[in-house]
DNA sequence: CGTACCTTTGATGTGAATCAAGAGTAGTGG
DNA sequence: CCACTACTCTTGATTCACATCAAAGGTACG
């Protein structure tokens, strides 16, 4: 959790948003950058908090999700480095609709929303990244919402798996993978609570499709596993 | 359903994606633009088929509802007159991750991606307003993830009857809404069946919040609604 | 090595879906 | 205009998926 001077110019470069900004461009967004370092726990804003740019997690990892009333909340998503968040927010000037917690301690650059908009008057590649990048997420959401509304537990459970399963595991061969996140976190993303994801594991794990010792769940069964996605 | 030749120029000057642009930006827009009419009942796409601009209401209503295995299906939005759809899809060429069908008689017009994309090149402006656009509608799903997520059935209902009140009606007295369209439609969209929607109208009408006659529904009682809203 | 939190497991509860009729309501055509 | 068909909407009985409640294990970390 420390780490003496950035190297904004770098890291910046390195995001899929910002490639192919000539060494100009990054620079003039630099003054507007910011570093947020948060501790695991830490809080990065609260729902209702007014915007006036967005994140990008350089390490750690952050969850958005929605409070409610009961104690009891609703993660919306969870970021890892190079994921960026808060875009939509900018551009509406709105308050943010979650809140924004640190699952790990996390290194944040918050970008000043006044360059961003000055990049967008002069380049309109970068327009059309950003409006790649937020084409994106609405369409993740609305994947999101089908999920929810259209499929069992069970089967968000198994859709969830097969997100994450490295790309081309279409063999034979078992394989594993290792749970992002604790368990609890994951019940929440998939509107499930903690119980009833143990449970569905449990069940998944005893019809030998797959294998559970900690966050490393072992894929027996790929084929099967997909038949049940339906 | 008829309607000779449509003035597209005035058509397109008139939404609020197009406000502000030039005579001759319109102009260019105006050879992508193809109108579609469709009877009620009639299938605009499918899931899954290739999109290559975006469509914007003229007059009609269009829901954009995902298909499910046993014949029942999830109703994401309803969309009426100056409303447009699809940009998102534009942006990333991928096939639509949902089906749109006509609710009633409507005509719609169908923009060409390329010179939107022309646009996006040469007018920062539209640029901003483009992402204005998808941002307002990243928004407004990130809202709907959460009534769907955290509030009961009732309390879905109610927001929605709250959300189509018309504007600042605060005060004491009674008023009527009128449904945009079938209970079915709007049961689906709240993630509801029929059934349940319908207990829902009949107990809120039983405690004398409401009023329920046909699609005419008759708030008594906006402060005890938005209490039941929490 | 103890305290705090995750995770599992079991028993029970419940909100909303499903199943099953009936009661409007609307278009259609003879 | 009425009869026919086809929905849409309502109402009641029943079921079921998942949440809730409760109590142990596990695991991690100061």
């Amino acid at each position: 959790m420390q780490e003496s001077r950035l190297d904004i110019p770098q890291i910046l470069s390195r995001l899929p948003l910002f490639q192919e900004l000539a060494r100009e461009q990054i620079a003039a967004l630099e003054p507007a950058c910011r570093e947020r370092r948060l501790a695991k726990g830490g809080m990065l804003f609260q729902k209702g908090d007014p915007a006036k740019g967005f994140f990008v997690v350089v390490f750690g990892q952050i969850k958005l999700a929605f409070p409610s009333s009961q104690g009891n909340e609703k993660v919306v998503e969870v970021l890892g480095a190079r994921q960026s968040f808060g875009e939509a927010v900018m551009f509406m000037d709105r308050p943010y609709p979650v809140f924004a917690e640190a699952l790990a301690d996390s290194l944040l650059m918050h970008i000043g929303s006044a360059p961003v908009f000055a990049l967008l008057e002069t380049d309109p590649l970068f327009a059309r990244r950003m409006l790649a990048g937020l084409s994106t997420r609405l369409h993740s959401l609305v994947q999101d919402v089908e999920t929810y509304s259209l499929r069992s537990s069970a089967q968000r459970v198994v859709g969830y798996l097969l997100q994450h399963c490295p790309e081309s595991e279409s063999g034979e061969s078992a394989f594993d993978i290792s749970l992002p996140t604790s368990k609890q976190v994951i019940a929440s993303r998939l509107n499930l609570t903690p119980e009833t994801l143990s449970r569905i594991f449990h069940d998944l794990a005893a019809n030998g499709l797959i294998g559970v010792s900690g966050k490393q769940i072992t894929i027996n069964d790929v084929k099967r596993l997909r038949e049940f996605d339906l």
